[in-house]
RNA sequence: CGGGGUGUAGCGCAGCUGGUAGCGCGCUUGGUUCGGGACCAAGAGGCCCGGAGUUCAAAUCUCCGCACUCCGACCA
């Protein structure tokens, strides 16, 4: 009985993932449609799970001397035309403002899909000298891009994230910075979100418009599909040229600075969803759950539950931990199950006979252990039972990673690998793009990245047997 | 942007050989329950996605839009 409820709710990954995901969106209460196309509402729950992710990055940014600051929405077309790659890159998903009020503009403004040319411009008016340097910039807002299909979290026309700019005396700075900040993302995601990445580079092809250089830190999810998490890139002195950003050096010429940006979005929660989720629900890594801790009191009608319960409330909430307790008196499955669906690493289940024994029945929400813990020893237990979901997640994630990493000599052994398995398939590759169109022609796979462990598969490229550069990471991605 | 599917109460759906709406869940109130999605009773809630058309009469038939969704191409 209780099961067909359950199947009714939220459709079984195995049978389609696509469907899963979207009502694991909509049913834990993440998003909802806003009412223009594409658009969407990040719901209490889901902004809560943003918030704790922008949190602990911030502190990240900060602690390497980033500062926040910000920009204008809008970006004026001469602006946004001055570099011609970024526009090209660009130009298909752009909006435009042409109105104000009742006036049509003189020019018309576009809304940021990202917003290199907005700093470029603000650093060519205040930056004078080599002393100034480097700049440090990072922004948390949102771009809108006009996307032609649209799913929640991963591809909207509208999505949050933050853009950290940085301009530098010297490549190798800037060069350094570029890492830095991608190995911020690679830890992010490895100790928070429990995702472990794959780092690299990505091809000319699938760089960023305009860069020199993108990194990337390139995850799986449940489906085996690819999913590319944060971006770095490396500019060189590109845009400063474009838009003429110039300080005095130590020489007292006049000289162009390096410039980098890096971008993680809220698809890092769909990331999360898809590396996590179950057919239960959501599976939040206890480090960015808005509930980490749902205590559910059991026969809460019972002498002393309640007032038991309200106590293991305020002694989890002590610890430091972020903990809920549901005295609503649904029946103890519902509750159960709500708090699944919302993905709560941890459910304390308190009741006479807890009470009797001077203990709680602690449930993980990764694997559904259930384990005594004596009420005592809260302090202890609790804070290690939310490092054991912690790493657990990460674990399951690691063994679906390694194990969906495959490497193939051949097109035709890299398209049945991927046919067969999905995930990564590793090939050495000769570095021309054409060879990249006849993976994704022949194979159905794009390129994910050529990855900073580099392995030696064979000489010569799997695509057209010509003399091999590099080995590289093909995937099917979202 | 191409190809499918779907739009009727908050959610899931029925009604579709025309006669202006119904079921389950949820919600509200009261009561009984309570160790994995409880039960009884009484309620509240809908210009049937929008716009044209056909008709005495449209949720139902015909066009045209829009939105969501799935699969491709493109992109974070």
């Amino acid at each position: 009985m209780a099961k067909e409820k359950k199947v009714e709710q939220i459709t079984d990954m195995e049978e389609d993932f696509a469907q899963w995901y979207t009502d694991i969106c909509r049913k834990a209460e993440l998003v909802e449609y806003a009412s223009v196309k594409g658009f969407t509402i990040l719901r209490p729950y889901g902004y809560a799970i943003w918030e704790n992710m922008q949190q602990i990055m911030d502190a990240e940014f900060k602690k390497t001397g980033h500062v926040n600051v910000a920009m204008p929405v809008l970006i004026p077309e001469s602006l946004l035309k001055k570099e011609g790659e970024l526009v090209n890159g660009f130009a298909p998903e752009v909006a435009w403002v042409t109105m104000g009020g009742s006036e049509e503009l003189e020019e018309r403004l576009a809304f940021r899909p990202t917003s290199e040319t907005m700093f470029c411009d603000h650093w060519s008016q205040v930056l004078h000298s080599y002393r100034e340097l480097p700049m440090l910039y990072n922004q948390w807002c949102s771009v809108i891009r006009w996307e032609k299909t649209t799913r929640p979290f991963l591809r909207s026309r509208e999505f949050w994230w933050q853009e950290g700019h940085t301009i530098h005396e010297t490549a190798e700075e800037a060069e350094a910075e570029t890492e830095q900040q991608l190995n911020c993302y690679a830890d992010f995601f490895e100790n928070v979100l429990a995702i472990p990445v794959v780092r690299g580079r990505k091809t000319d092809k699938e760089k960023f418009a305009g860069a020199e250089a993108t990194y990337t830190v390139e995850c799986l999810m449940k489906d085996h599909k690819a999913l590319q998490g944060a971006t770095s890139h490396y500019f060189g002195d590109k845009f400063s040229r474009a838009y003429d950003v110039t300080f005095t050096g130590r020489d007292n010429k006049l000289q162009y600075p390096f410039q980098t940006s890096w971008g993680s979005t809220t698809r890092m929660i769909g990331a999360v969803i898809m590396a996590h989720g179950d057919n239960n629900g959501l599976v939040l890594p206890p480090k960015i759950a808005p509930i980490q801790v749902i205590i559910v009191p059991v026969a809460a009608h019972k002498p002393g539950v309640t007032e038991k319960a309200e106590e293991l409330l305020k002694k989890v909430s002590s610890l430091g931990i972020r903990a809920k307790a549901d005295f609503s008196d649904n029946s103890l499955g519902w509750k159960c199950a709500q708090y699944e669906m919302k993905g709560v690493p941890l459910r304390l289940e308190l009741g006479p006979r807890d009470i009797e024994n001077n203990s709680c029945v602690a449930v993980r929400r990764d694997n559904g252990e259930k384990t005594v813990v004596p009420l005592d020893e809260l302090d202890t237990c609790i804070p290690a039972l939310l490092d054991k979901v912690q790493q657990g997640l990460y674990d399951s994630a690691r063994m679906n990673l390694e194990q969906h990493i495959f490497p193939a000599q051949t097109i035709e052994e890299a398209k049945q690998l991927q046919e067969e398995h999905g995930g990564f398939i590793k090939t050495m590759w000769c570095g021309d793009e054409q060879c990249e169109l006849a993976m994704k022609e022949k194979a159905g796979m794009s390129s994910r990245c050529i990855p900073f462990a580099q392995e030696h598969l064979g000489d010569v490229c799997a695509c057209c047997g010509k003399p091999a550069k590099t080995m590289i990471y093909w995937g099917v991605a979202y």
